[in-house]
DNA sequence: ATGTTC
């Protein structure tokens, strides 16, 4: 059917509710940013939009397109005491991906003489694409599943970083809902060997510089200054999310009709959250964030042992941020609180100043957005505001437009870090292919990204971060 | 994203 996207105002436009649609669908862009080619990701914001309980609308933020199921870009919430569902596909196969952003006091005026060193210390500490390989090697019995209990916490008790890191990620670093029981035997051995490994595709380890903050006041509490060095990882949970969303999507496909449940597309297989097929997921997701953010926190701190031995710089934590999760919220709807389950596929929580939620030193200025830009343009740090549209979430990066297939047809991975580093950004790859398929030409702006997003009423921009060194999965 | 096709 032809999607009719009627616009409300220049950054929000709206589809219309047409049975079998429950809500409405809401797509934040700009008229550059709208989907193009086939509009596959709008019809997926459709699709979304029949799932049962869902409530208000299914959204789409400016870096939306298309995924499995959902749409990369896709927020959409489900009221679980009337029946609502939780999809695998609305979170996605790298469960809890995301974000860790860590400062130095390094003044990048002073990086140039030590740089090739640092870069070829993180290369070396970064394990990454195919050939294997992680920080942490698990050895004890049952220690896979205190890190899926525990998350950062664990992996801070067991040595790799510091308490204060824990102040500054979402969740104090580990969700408290985990069921390793959950999570398959498969899913268990592709994850063990995997604990602090950046992965491939669009993960990265960079070395950036604060290029222009926005948000003074809040640059400064986020502990963020123009001119300053910092680092950014971009990871998930590896082959362990993977499995465990492959397992969970065949359970439901099996078990929808039981529960009474239609969709217009496979991949939207769900189960009511208040059910067992339902809980059995969201433990084994809940035990795929806390992987996901261990993860980070070995990688963080294994830079940060780089820096130390290189520069002799510390390395402060930021904040570390999921783009990829599904959780259940109190949020006010229709005059009514209620327990959501929201779904952020490729999109960002993004709580509002005052939240309690976020540490006393944070709370002024509103929940830290991290947006990791393409390669060798930008990335940036967002605060969320007041308003809660979308149940408070945002962009959460660029978004692709070209396939991996079409990218690697636009430039050999050669010349294209040839081309970096005539930028001055030192590369350190994985592979010329991987490296080919993220070149910036596949994605959209991220700047046009952030300024929509910003104008969408969704964030605030605090600071534009460039790189000056790539580690590429 | 992914032991890039159970």
């Amino acid at each position: 059917m032809d999607i009719v996207l009627t616009p409300e105002t220049p950054h929000r436009f709206r589809i219309e509710r047409r049975a079998p649609m429950r809500v409405p669908g809401v797509v934040f862009a700009s008229e550059d940013l709208l989907p193009t080619g086939g509009a596959e990701a709008l019809q997926q914001v459709v699709n979304v939009a029949t799932l049962p309980g869902i409530v208000t609308a299914s959204y789409a933020m400016p870096d939306v397109h298309w995924g499995y199921g959902f749409p990369i870009g896709g927020v959409a919430a489900t009221d679980v005491a009337a029946g609502g569902v939780v999809s695998p596909g609305g979170v996605g196969f790298d469960i809890s991906c995301g974000v860790r952003l860590l400062v130095t006091e390094l003044a990048a005026e002073d990086l140039p003489p030590v740089r090739e060193r640092l870069m070829d210390g993180l290369d070396r500490a970064t394990p990454r694409g195919m050939r294997g390989g992680a920080v942490w090697r698990l050895t004890g019995p049952g220690q896979l599943e205190k890190l899926l209990a525990g998350g950062s916490p664990y992996a801070v008790s067991q040595g790799h970083g510091e308490e204060r890191d824990l102040d500054r990620c979402e969740d104090g670093g580990a969700v408290s809902d985990a069921d390793p029981g959950q999570v398959s035997a498969r899913a268990k051995e592709r994850g063990a060997g995997q604990v602090g490994s950046l992965g491939s595709g669009n993960h990265f380890l960079e070395v950036q510089r604060v290029a222009e903050v926005y948000d003074a006041p809040a640059a400064a509490a986020y502990g963020l200054r123009t001119g300053q060095v910092c680092v950014m990882i971009h990871c998930g949970s590896r082959g362990l999310g993977h499995q465990i969303c492959t397992d969970h999507v065949r359970a439901m496909e099996a078990d929808m009709a039981r529960y009474g449940i239609e969709v217009p597309d496979r991949q939207l297989a769900c189960a009511p959250v208040d059910s067992a097929q339902g809980r059995a997921y969201l433990g084994a997701m809940a035990a795929a964030a806390n992987y996901g953010r261990a993860n980070r926190q070995l990688l963080g701190d294994a830079a940060r042992r780089v820096f130390a031995g290189v520069t002799g710089a510390r390395l402060d934590l930021v904040y570390d941020i999921s783009h990829n999760l599904a959780k259940v919220e109190s949020h006010e709807v229709a005059g009514r609180r209620r327990r959501l389950c929201v779904h952020r596929k490729g999109a960002t929580r993004a709580l509002p100043p005052g939240h309690p939620d976020l540490p006393p030193d944070l709370r002024p200025h509103g929940q830290p957005v991290l947006i990791p830009g393409t390669m060798g343009t930008a990335s940036y740090v967002l605060a969320g505001v007041a308003g809660g549209q979308a149940f408070f979430s945002t962009c959460h990066g660029a978004g692709r437009v070209l396939s991996r297939h079409a990218a690697v047809r636009t430039v050999p991975g050669k010349e294209l870090r040839a081309r970096l580093e005539r930028q001055g950004v030192a590369v350190r790859a994985s592979s010329w292919r991987g490296l080919a398929e993220e070149t910036p030409e596949a994605y959209k702006d991220v700047a046009a990204v952030v300024e929509t997003s910003e104008a969408a009423g969704l964030c605030r921009r605090v600071a534009r971060l460039v790189p000056l060194g790539v580690v590429k999965g």
